[in-house]
DNA sequence: CTTATTTGCGTACATGGTACCTGAATAGCT
DNA sequence: AGCTATTCAGGTACCATGTACGCAAATAAG
């Protein structure tokens, strides 16, 4: 019986307890992919590797086939066991600005805790059932407004597009300073530094210069720029509530 | 002179025209990029390696490292050269919807051509200079509002964003069923379609269940379903300007 | 012609995913 | 208890990848 159908990892789940025959399984797919995200998170999700998992197990590469079909689910599989750290209510609290800034910071401490997640996340298309119940709760958030659940998903992916980017830009170039193993000051002095420092001088793009010299969010926390942005976009969300709402 | 230090690809330019002594260079950059641009388009990002781009010019795979420093520098030249497709005006219209349309519709042209555009776009921080005429140019739809430079940023931020997303949802699956080597209805039918039913059919997440279920935007094409969420953005970026302007 | 310099590229190495296979462990059957 | 079917553990091996290194070929100045 050849099982090679390729179907979601969501659709095979892990071997079950049985009372057959057999040796018992000495790891866990939760372990497995516990490990995985500990790795990631040290030292980049490329240094996760089979043999480097299994290294830090105990055991040989080929050991993790039996729990996990391929290296790409095994990914689903550690953006799920992130996103279950996203902390919400049970529902919505009736106040959706409230409740989408309580998901926008958890989203983000998640995403800063796990540096490879929102990469991942948005790299392959996965519906793992945290990331359910988050979508869940973020879509509750605009439940009882009378609006059509199309415009709810749409409101919930301009939240979501904002997160992610934003997120995204406050690690970028921590990330790529540990990919090509620099220190993170030197990255941004000695990498992209000059190149910017050069396409400002060159006045060839005006606009994009004044928003390197004359930015006035410079001087801020990432935490404020973040909330900065949050707010904007919150506040688009509440503009286009009322055109949506069918009169 | 170990010229080692690591350093933009954008401040490494391609050899000069020169009068020395020494071989004459039988390929350039440009024409390595476009040969890895062409094997993405046909073959996905995974199929550009250095082997096939430099087999496909007739050449050694080392030939290739006298013009391009690593392969990451080579993914940023290829995404530049794609960006270079995207057309636009001179300069701003003085109608900031009008210019932002033109460029979305650009942009997601563009990027439907070359499907791992948005992905590599989006993974890795890179400003060549066809990126950033492309940003010049939506920061000038802006320009003349009486905003400041921090709030145009930002409002372009949420358009980007937009268009990103909305790129990558249209072509995920797509690629998705490319790389895992099934036929694009195959994928959606057996790969993610029964994992779907049974969340629906589970009844955990009735809002996610609605979206699939009572989606009104089922039938309409992908450019008409692009149109409508841009037009979301734009509406609320025209609710967003007048309360960003100074009073 | 010699020499300095630059490109072309074969060879080699380290690292990756993973197919295959053998051996060990386990529970039910006789 | 012993046999057998079944499952897990994991070593070995294969192939693909990026790229360091070194040498040969080409080229212009002297």
């Amino acid at each position: 019986m050849a099982d090679a159908e390729p179907t979601s990892i969501w659709m095979r789940p892990e071997r079950q307890e049985r009372s057959g025959p057999g040796r018992r399984p000495g790891y866990s797919r939760e372990q497995i992919t516990r490990t995985a995200v500990q790795i990631a998170d040290a030292e980049g999700v490329e240094a996760a590797t089979m043999r480097r998992i299994a290294g830090e197990l105990g055991t040989g590469a080929m050991s993790l086939y039996r729990y996990v079909p391929r290296r790409d689910d095994l990914f689903d599989l550690m953006i799920d066991l992130a996103m279950a750290e996203v902390e919400l209510p049970g529902g919505p609290s009736g106040d959706w600005r409230d409740d989408l800034t309580l998901l926008a910071r958890q989203l983000r401490a998640t995403g800063l805790r796990h540096p490879w997640l929102i990469a991942l996340l948005t790299s392959r298309p996965t519906l793992g059932p945290h990331l359910l119940r988050v979508h869940e709760f973020a879509l509750g958030a605009f439940d009882g407004l009378g609006l059509h659940i199309d415009d709810i998903t749409g409101l919930v992916a301009m939240l979501n597009d904002y997160l992610h980017s934003a997120v995204r830009r406050e690690i970028s170039w921590l990330e790529e300073a540990r990919r090509t193993g620099l220190d993170s000051e030197r990255w941004k002095r000695d990498y992209m530094g000059p190149y910017v420092r050069q396409v400002v001088e060159s006045g060839t793009f005006p606009l994009f210069s004044r928003s390197v010299l004359d930015s006035r969010t410079a001087h801020l926390t990432p935490e404020e720029r973040f909330r900065q942005g949050l707010d904007r976009i919150l506040d688009a969300i509440a503009a286009l509530i009322p055109s949506l709402r069918p009169r």
